[in-house]
DNA sequence: GTCTATAAACTGATAGAC
DNA sequence: GTCTATCAGTTTATAGAC
């Protein structure tokens, strides 16, 4: 198919309209390739996954993964970086203006919301994590750490005009939060055996959010 | 080596003595197999461990592992079982007659305790959990499950003493404390390099049960 | 019991026809 | 761009000398 051919429609949005069929054919088999890569990379990690099952998902011949992603490591890394786009925007509900319990509440409920919608990228990111983040070491000391630090600021804050208790660590509360949240992804296994589920439902996240929103918000002093 | 020969030596211990040198042996080679076994599903997973990797670690050839255990599959299910001991032996604290904020306290810091001193068992079981449970399913909704459920009867009893806050509920309370301290272990990359440091040092352990016990007794309406 | 050698299957990646 | 065939290397597991 050559460009500018029948298939080519012009389209309202002019960002997309100035692709060329052939580059928004290539987008649309990238993504396919980065869904199965994903669900795949998320099941086995990065070593165990297979070439030959995410081509399998995607439903394509082997060489035509090689074809887009010309290794497997440049696909995983890819895949990574999707999926730390939806992870990093959540923190930025930490301000000195924000009431405390209230973007809390508000945090804790956008990262089980997470974890319900996004159960496939939160375990590609706890594999890369448990294997020691050999992609993302860099991420986790720059990036991620300055923004702890700077919720750490806020909560010294908020410490000191009184809005908040004193005594407890913004750091480790982070690590809390997001280790309460992820484990509704990724051990959901062990949480619904627990609960005695096939598979978590709705309300069963609900309740999550809830049931940890009443924790934390006590447990920094705050009246629920 | 016959059994019985120079090296026999007469043990105080009978339970001991009974094993002939030759079973002893075995023993001996079956747990160093295991230790680097354990390494070694720790950081790839059951998948993308090898044998190889595994009798590198464990100094031996290749086909001495097989010689042991016959498949790579029961050597991972014994290396689980092992995992399980020491996980499981730790809510007897939870009793009715226990004091709720003691019973709470203690059981903390032993999680803290042993995230700290076998992440390699803790992260193998954050693996298994990660990849579906395919080996451990049947123990999660059977025998974990009847602990947690009596667990919560007790909890029912403690907030119908009105000892502990009636709106905790007792089972997404212990999803958050598995979760919370048993990412000192699976995630401590993470959590060191938020921190910024290289390695977690036993004051960040100890911060880490302190910052947790606090959270958790103030949440469950306890006074610390 | 230990170890070298090797079988049989699978892996990431590529060549080359279409 | 797509796909079959295939290479070189690795994997689990075993055979068989010692």
């Amino acid at each position: 198919m050559r460009i500018g051919e029948a298939t080519e429609i012009p389209a309202a949005d002019s960002a997309v309209s100035q692709k060329s069929a052939r580059a928004r054919s290539r987008a649309v088999m990238e993504q396919r390739i980065l869904a199965a890569a994903a669900a795949v990379f998320s099941e086995a990690g990065f070593d165990a996954a297979t070439t030959a099952a995410i081509a399998e998902r995607a439903g394509l011949p082997k060489a035509n993964i090689h074809y887009y992603f010309r290794t497997k490591e440049l696909l995983y890394q890819k895949v990574l970086a999707d999926v730390l786009d939806i992870w990093i925007e959540q923190m930025d509900l930490f301000t000195t203006e924000a009431d405390p319990a209230v973007a809390l509440r508000l945090y804790i409920q956008a990262k089980v919301a997470l974890a319900r919608s996004y159960p496939i990228e939160s375990r590609v990111f706890a594999n890369e994590m448990l294997h020691g983040a050999p992609y993302l070491g860099r991420f986790l000391g720059s990036k991620l750490k300055a923004r702890v630090d700077a919720i750490a600021t806020v909560f010294a804050r908020w410490a000191a005009q009184g809005k908040i208790a004193a005594d407890v660590d913004a750091h480790h509360l982070m690590f809390t939060l997001w280790a309460a949240t992820q484990t509704y992804a990724d051990f959901s296994v062990q949480v619904g055996a627990v609960l005695g589920v096939d598979a978590l439902s709705e309300k069963d996240y609900e309740r999550a959010a809830e049931q940890l929103t009443i924790l934390v918000l006590r447990g920094c002093g705050l009246d629920n």
